[in-house]
DNA sequence: ATTGTTAGTTAGAACTTACTAACTATATTT
DNA sequence: AAATATAGTTAGTAAGTTCTAACTAACAAT
């Protein structure tokens, strides 16, 4: 268990200066880390209205508002108005708040070279079925 | 390699999540996102001083200080003088900054225990084999 | 149709994050 | 020993982050 452990360590912190690594390519100097956390969240969310990207977040409504207002002024997010209550709008990412995702796959490559670097084929392939097993429901 | 790619997303994916569950469990509510990424650096660097510091967060040395200023008075690092360079000064976690790593160990004890729940004992031994291998240097 | 609730907004205040410019004290170079 | 460079500090400014309190518009319930 200890061993399984450090190995989890070891790939959580080599995914993290992947990631690092990642945000240096994409340029993403635009924003603040706490202006990608917005994207990231909504992005998890799926085109959250307000209220619902508040609660996820932790923080009251004119505090996300605000943030909200800059990140539409900088083009990353748009809002669409909801027509089930005209109170509401949702938001989505623009094809600029997207590059966010390609953030990732881009760490998530480089990671997946790395193993398949250090690896046979069918060692990969064990990797894929091992971890296949541990996600899947039951 | 999509299927690993895949793979790896979903990993990574969730020890995020389990990251962030981790640090509510840790009550971190006193320190805001950057100041949580400031004591990770500092971790990661092991001691650096303010210059090296601020290298590596790409940031000026002024802004460095203000935030090590507030993060020494909330008791989470401290200075330590060196002997050799009279001007310079290491930055360390005191153990209250420590609990950041607590933190990190937390996430991957709960990943290990996914991982141990799904797998059987034989299949845990290659996960740690294949990783061991793809981690190894050369 | 009046009352209360919910989604989002506006305004104002306090603190955080980041910068440039100008400084002190110590080291290094010539 | 004098000139230059480096580590860190101070002051002032601008933008970002977060709150509370008070508001409008739309929906829901009696």
């Amino acid at each position: 268990m200890e061993k399984l452990v450090e190995v989890i360590a070891k790939l959580s912190l080599e995914i993290g200066r992947m990631e690092e690594s990642a945000k240096e390519q994409f340029n993403f100097n635009e924003l603040t880390l706490t202006q990608m956390n917005y994207l990231e969240t909504i992005n998890n969310l799926h085109n959250p209205n307000m209220t619902e990207l508040a609660i996820e977040m932790k923080l009251t409504k004119p505090t996300v508002k605000v943030a909200i207002d800059k990140l539409i002024e900088k083009d990353f997010i748009y809002r669409v108005k909801s027509d089930e209550d005209r109170r509401s709008a949702h938001l989505h990412l623009t094809v600029k708040g997207k590059v966010i995702n390609h953030m990732h796959d881009f760490a998530h490559k480089q990671m997946a070279e790395l193993i398949s670097g250090k690896l046979d084929q069918t060692e990969v392939k064990l990797i894929e079925m091992l971890f296949e097993k541990v996600f899947q429901k039951s």
